[in-house]
DNA sequence: CGACTTTGACCAGCGC
DNA sequence: GCGCTGGTCAAAGTCG
């Protein structure tokens, strides 16, 4: 299969903001707030409210058309992703099937990794799954035990092994293993006994800013912090889709969407998982940014939108 | 006081 | 059997 054929998110929307005025961004009070309330215009010509409110109407229309766009878009990837994750799974299946071990565990299985793969995104992570047997106990009944690996990049100095996915997780255990100095955590979800999924976490080898989480099963409950505000979002549902955006509201709003592939190719020790980060597709990204923070009506329509997802992701320091 | 983290002990697979 | 190693348990500690 070729591992190439990822989704090309580079949105040519031919929306350019008209006017830009480089405002200060997004501050708490400029969400209610008309922006242009300065006292100035009310001298030269008395533009006449109309004209006013004519050109908000306008910006409002654009906006809107923005926003429809977006979510338009939005869908799209959505379901292409779905589409492409069935395709997947399918595949995996068929050569699961097809070379299935019959002994009982492997335990060098940790350095020889075989045909997963992975996305990386920067900030938060999600991998689509892969099969690969576990079969811990010989009573333990292997239903359906997916794997799944995530490359997180975090700050090179915190020394947390914290993956913020969104999910609770409690810490049960922490081992230094053999080929790596970095210990590795092992963690299982809190809604546990009922929902079996652990995972493990431990930095690379090759890169220490690099978390790589492995997702043993699946969660068979929600987020735990889906609550009722995804409902009030302006058509922009993102459904139970693993999107991800980190917003870091620290004086200005940033959202930053960083989609990189890992690895391409089953050679997995070569190429360190986040190094192809490309400008073009970050200059979209700031474009993007910065042409919704000067929007205070899309931003609060917005992060209402995506608040219930931001909740798992920025309540401690991204 | 409950939930979570820490950490040493314990257990099971594997190679010799 | 023995030692090594990865994974898990559980008591003690910590935190809100
Ligand atoms: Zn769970």
């Amino acid at each position: 299969m070729d591992n190439s054929s990822w989704v090309d998110t580079s949105l040519d929307l031919n929306i350019n903001p008209p006017r830009v005025k480089s405002d200060a961004p997004v501050d708490a009070e400029s969400f209610g707030v008309p922006r242009k309330m300065k006292p100035t215009f009310m001298f030269q010509t008395k533009p006449s409210a109309k004209e006013e409110t004519g050109a908000i109407e306008e910006e409002l229309n654009r906006v809107s058309e923005e926003n429809r766009k977006l979510t338009e878009m939005l869908t799209v990837m959505c379901e292409n992703y779905n589409a492409l994750r069935n395709q997947l799974m399918d595949c995996m299946c068929k050569n699961g099937e097809k070379e299935l071990h019959g002994p009982t565990k492997k335990r060098k299985s940790a350095s020889s990794n075989n045909n997963d793969n992975n996305i990386a995104m920067n900030g938060n992570s999600e991998s689509s799954s892969t099969d690969e047997e576990l079969s811990k106990k010989p009573r333990e009944e292997v239903i359906k035990a997916k794997t799944s690996r995530a490359y997180v990049r975090t700050e090179a100095g915190d020394k947390s092994l914290i993956v913020k996915d969104g999910y609770q997780w409690r810490k049960y255990g922490q081992k230094v293993t053999r080929d790596n100095p970095s210990p590795r955590a092992y963690f299982k979800c809190s809604f546990a006994p009922s929902c079996p999924v652990k995972k493990k976490v431990q930095r690379s080898i090759e890169d220490q800013s690099v978390l790589v989480a492995t997702y043993e099963g699946e969660h068979n409950h929600p987020h735990p912090s889906m609550e009722a505000t995804s409902g009030s979002s302006h058509g922009l549902t993102l459904g139970s889709v693993p999107c991800s955006a980190s917003l870091a509201s620290s004086g200005k709003t940033n959202i930053a969407l960083d989609l990189t592939k890992s690895k391409s190719s089953n050679d997995a020790k070569s190429s360190k998982p986040k190094t192809d980060a490309p400008e073009v597709r970050q200059f979209l990204v700031e474009q993007m940014a910065s042409s919704l923070t000067k929007d205070p009506n899309f931003t609060a329509a917005l992060a209402a939108a995506i608040s219930g997802r931001m909740l798992q992701q920025n309540d401690t320091k991204w």
